[in-house]
DNA sequence: TAAGGCAATGTAAGCCATTACATTCCGCGA
DNA sequence: TCGCGGAATGTAATGGCTTACATTGCCTTA
């Protein structure tokens, strides 16, 4: 006959070991304010019983976490993959938790989501780009719970932010293409109307066009999910125009890599038929034959950054800690002159 | 001046609608319970005062969390990024939510981060790979919590486990590369010590090569961490070997992608001068070029599965789920019969 | 030797939701 | 009209931990 015997509590390890609860708290929390051989007793009977405290009372009765919740589009996306991955190694060298969870793309998702880490106890929240409901911003200050905005940085906000100016880095992509003698441009790009970086990036090829004596309203735009395939298919699809744009911006790498793919199948030459340009500079970008020209995010930077911001505010929640970080162009190969 | 108003609780939210607190948590949990005249006065009061259950407290009270911790390496590797996104779309679907944990492939680390999730109170646990202290699975045991093994599969094993057999994969991919006629065979590998899936696609090729009649301790053998730039320094390496490999495995698509860059650096032709396979099947594998011939891995679908049996796991612990995954071979671009 | 001080430990209140059980209220049948 | 049953709601115990405050015991100092 199995016996099942219930986990065990702080309550039995003080029992085994002799001494109070309050004594075997102090041992697990601030352990050298015990005599050594106390705390030598309580750590023999934690191992012996398998003890481990339980996250619920003590978030309860500490009324802190050290928990930091982390909400991102999609973890298939690597520079969030590898944003968060720093982010997390940083929080745990100061004794902070990182929980992560994924919305989708879908700010319904997103909203639930939220509150979903801070019923858990988050002391604080990353939360990707500026533009959500109102709404939820009000609850997290009811809740006291403080937030910072990541990977998009805009400097008429309020609110706590690291990241960089999406709009100003395309903005120097589309300057750079168009100095090359491109006319004919074109943006394959996510939806901008669930993802106010996508928008920013599409704002910045057009106020380039405008400072370049260009139409913005000429420029081709495309909007699909996130994908290669979709990359692929969309740029397929911009070639079939009638007059073909010499020039195609991608709104990410991913959709960038499936613009390169989809034009090798189709025979089309990069750069010399038609130039190509990604963003955000994940691993994909370098190992792409030719190699994509792109823009440079440091997403580790970012998400190391955003670690210590979000201790800052945590202990000091009025503290309104904004940093710019900035976003770079890597020259590759898929970008060239504009060929007659 | 600021008042700092305490975050609301249930009281409150009972006081503002007139009720007692049984009410509202019923009418948080089983709304029609209620009368509908008083479900409308509890969500107002609710909304009005923006509450949000504290989660430590509801743990503490109702004894489970609908949780379930997942522990993997890292999240920068794509096929854990995959696998998990997959995982937790079919958790939320059944009501659950995911806490993620990464170990930077230290060993120290998981068993950290088991604890952690644990006392987080994690339901269940989803862990990769079977390899570890078995004061680990002692440790799960005590405390109640069903673990699932992932990533891995060991007919041996008495562990529930969803996932795939390593050493049969790469064993057959390994015959195939054989039959091909290579007999200078080399394997960029993973740290085989601390990661059982690496140490497995290492046994499979040795053992297709004893059945093949070649003598197995001539597999030429480097180990490295993960990162594109670590495949490729291995590759130099091996290919400064005075007899050259004619054929290059690969623990992983990751260290086969900056296998065949250096190749391409070095103006060493794949597959005409030498081939290389992968393991894994992610989405780099294909947009290389060449294109990497690999071993894919039904990601997706082993994150489905692995939070199917999970949930099989929390409602019935005894029940042993196991679901046995199979890899397959791709055939692509990089392998191609030997050169004389 | 007594008093004072400090380090080590103990006592017990409180954190917030859930739920078994108790109570109230209402309508309906006899 | 009375009583009964069930639906709706209330009461209060419970869970495991932290921590302010209380207590103990010992060493130091005069």
């Amino acid at each position: 006959m199995i016996i099942k015997r219930p986990t065990p509590t702080l309550l039995d390890v003080a029992e085994m070991a002799g001494v109070s609860t309050a004594t075997v708290s102090r041992c697990l929390n601030f352990p050298d304010q015990l005599a050594a051989n106390t705390r030598t007793k309580v750590k023999l009977a934690v191992k012996t019983l398998g003890y481990s405290p339980n996250f619920g009372a003590r978030a309860m009765a500490a009324r802190r976490t050290n928990t930091i919740g982390a909400i991102i589009p999609t973890m298939e996306n690597a520079v969030f993959a590898r944003g968060l991955q720093a982010f997390q190694e940083e929080l745990r060298q100061h004794g902070f938790t990182m929980l992560v969870a994924s919305t989708s793309y879908r700010p319904d998702l997103e909203a639930e989501q939220i509150r979903s880490l801070v019923a858990r106890g988050a002391d604080a929240l990353l939360l990707i780009g500026h533009e959500r409901d109102p709404e939820i911003y009000n609850f997290l200050e009811t809740q006291g719970v403080p937030a910072l905005v990541t990977w998009a940085f805009d400097s008429g906000s309020v609110r706590p932010s690291v990241g960089f100016n999406n709009k100003a880095a395309n903005y120097a992509m589309a300057a750079e293409v168009i100095s090359l003698g491109h006319r004919e441009l074109a943006l394959i790009s996510a939806e901008t109307s669930t993802n106010d970086r996508a928008h920013a990036r599409h704002l910045g090829i057009q106020s380039a066009m405008t400072d370049a004596g260009m139409m913005p309203e000429t420029l081709r735009f495309i909007e699909t999910p996130y994908g290669i395939e979709n990359g692929a298919n969309a740029f397929e699809k911009m070639m079939q125009d009638p007059i073909r744009p010499t020039a195609v911006f991608c709104g990410n790498d991913v959709l960038g890599v499936g613009a390169i793919q989809r034009a090798r199948q189709l025979g089309i030459r990069v750069p010399e038929d038609v130039s190509i340009v990604g963003f955000d500079d994940i691993e994909l970008a370098q190992i792409t034959y030719p190699a994509l020209t792109t823009v440079h995010v440091p997403h580790r930077e970012m998400g190391r950054r955003a670690a210590l911001a979000l201790m800052g505010l945590i202990q000091d929640s009025t503290a309104i800690e904004t940093v710019e970080l900035h976003a770079t162009l890597v020259f590759r190969d898929t970008l060239g002159p504009v060929h007659k």
